[in-house]
DNA sequence: GTACGCCCGATAGGATCCAATCACAACCGC
DNA sequence: GCGGTTGTGATTGGATCCTATCGGGCGTAC
């Protein structure tokens, strides 16, 4: 027989990588096997969201290709990934640049976060372990006595990432995280400020939601979650410099 | 100099083509111009769309190569773009499947599209003309008198497409389509048990929607739009045959 | 002096060829 | 007889080469 082979689809996906913590976003080792497109995607994910490829800037395929040893073809693939992930832009026959947001775009991301992760937290809720919820805790913890902002990005994303561990979806993680992406720096700039600030409300709100989520109460978790994201879009709102002050894109 | 060219980002996107309705989805004329990935994509989106490729089955690069008059190169780029699509899944050196959807996943995406479809709603509202309204009210008008299914849902979509016509977001509106490619069959389906049964509630939701926009009434508008989708998510929970009787697919 | 058109370099996209990987199957040892 | 192993074919992924396209710079005409 010629065509019979495994036509049906396939067990199980196991492919997607990068889980929505940044450091092991894409790290996963069974990413690799044989993949060259998703190990340089992951790569120069990372460039992307630790700033050393600021928005705006120009990628250049043998650029890329020199520097993680390969042709330029698995370039492409990569330059792709992270289309769809939200991160690069790319125009046909003209080149591809790092995305870079303007301010009505920006608040768009957040409306849109304000909609969906309540909705993942709501999924995600019956299946949160106590040891979730420790952890958490800890995080939380620790969020309230960070004063470096990676230190605190790091420790935030972990947090609600896992708040949203017990989801089982699949499509909805995946939109939450190029959002996460996408808003990255923005959340990185915002963080600068309010620690500056020494503003408490933040760790209130992570306390608030740990609650609602101990006592199961998905409706009072939505509320805190929304409220959450909607208090920093409206913050970032009140800082326009942000949107100006971006950093230059160097050749 | 050497590489003070266009460093910056582009102007505008501009690129991604395809609109909400499926038939001009991705046939913009200047998604063609030399990008031959795209107007691949585009075919083949078409082709799964209209069942022509059906849910699970495996697609050969060789093949839609030979289809489409090309080299393999750009059918692996017109893959990647259908999966960020949602409607292919890749996996790493073994091949490329329709996207099949559980039960499961398809829930997700109707709830995820309660959410999300307001929001976008919301944000077109301020912006809608009267003559996107008359128009949506000859839709609905039609739709009530619709008798098959592409035809209910060519319409349907449109009408959908328009309300959503004033908003300037970018990824929301790319959000939304993904969603509506990835239920495309179950609608197909669900349509046509509906016209089956003669349903009204369907074109009365269509004509509360419009009337709700008319008023500028933002908040009702969400509401009706979030009712439509949730009815349609429990009618579609109420038929688990659906999910069985799956287009198989052949090699 | 300015505006238009042509030319050319640089970069992206595509074709062809080659290597790596996987699935299936037959074979051999136990 | 059965399980593990290895071989083979098909298919995907990557490298190299070639072509198309875009943008800037120069020259010329008005």
């Amino acid at each position: 027989m010629l065509g019979t082979m495994t036509d049906e689809h396939p067990t199980t996906a196991a492919t997607t990588s990068s889980s929505l913590d940044p450091d092991t976003a894409g790290n996963d080792d069974k990413g690799r096997h044989g993949n060259a497109s998703q190990r340089i995607a992951d790569g120069l994910r990372a460039s992307i969201l630790s700033g050393e490829l600021p928005a705006g800037s120009r990628i250049r395929q043998e650029e890329i290709a020199a520097r993680y040893g390969a042709s330029r073809i698995p370039v492409r693939g990569a330059l792709r990934i992270l289309e769809s992930d939200g991160l690069v832009r790319l125009v046909a026959n003209s080149g591809a640049w790092v995305a870079r947001f303007t301010r009505a775009e920006c608040e768009e991301f957040y409306q849109i976060r304000e909609r969906i992760e309540p909705l993942l937290l709501r999924m995600s809720l019956p299946c949160l372990t106590a040891e979730n919820l420790d952890r958490m805790d800890e995080l939380a913890e620790q969020m309230a006595r960070a004063d470096r902002v990676e230190h605190f990005l790091r420790l935030d994303r972990e947090f609600h990432a896992l708040s949203y561990d017990g989801a089982r979806t699949v499509v909805l993680q995946e939109i939450v995280q190029r959002m996460w992406n996408m808003t990255h720096h923005y959340r990185s700039m915002f963080t600068q400020v309010f620690l500056e600030q020494g503003s408490q409300i933040v760790h209130d709100e992570h306390r608030m939601l740990v609650r609602a989520l101990r006592e199961g109460d998905a409706e009072q978790a939505e509320l805190v979650l929304c409220g959450h994201i909607r208090r920093t879009r409206l913050q970032l709102a009140r800082h326009p410099e942000m949107f100006d002050a971006w950093p230059s894109a160097s050749g």
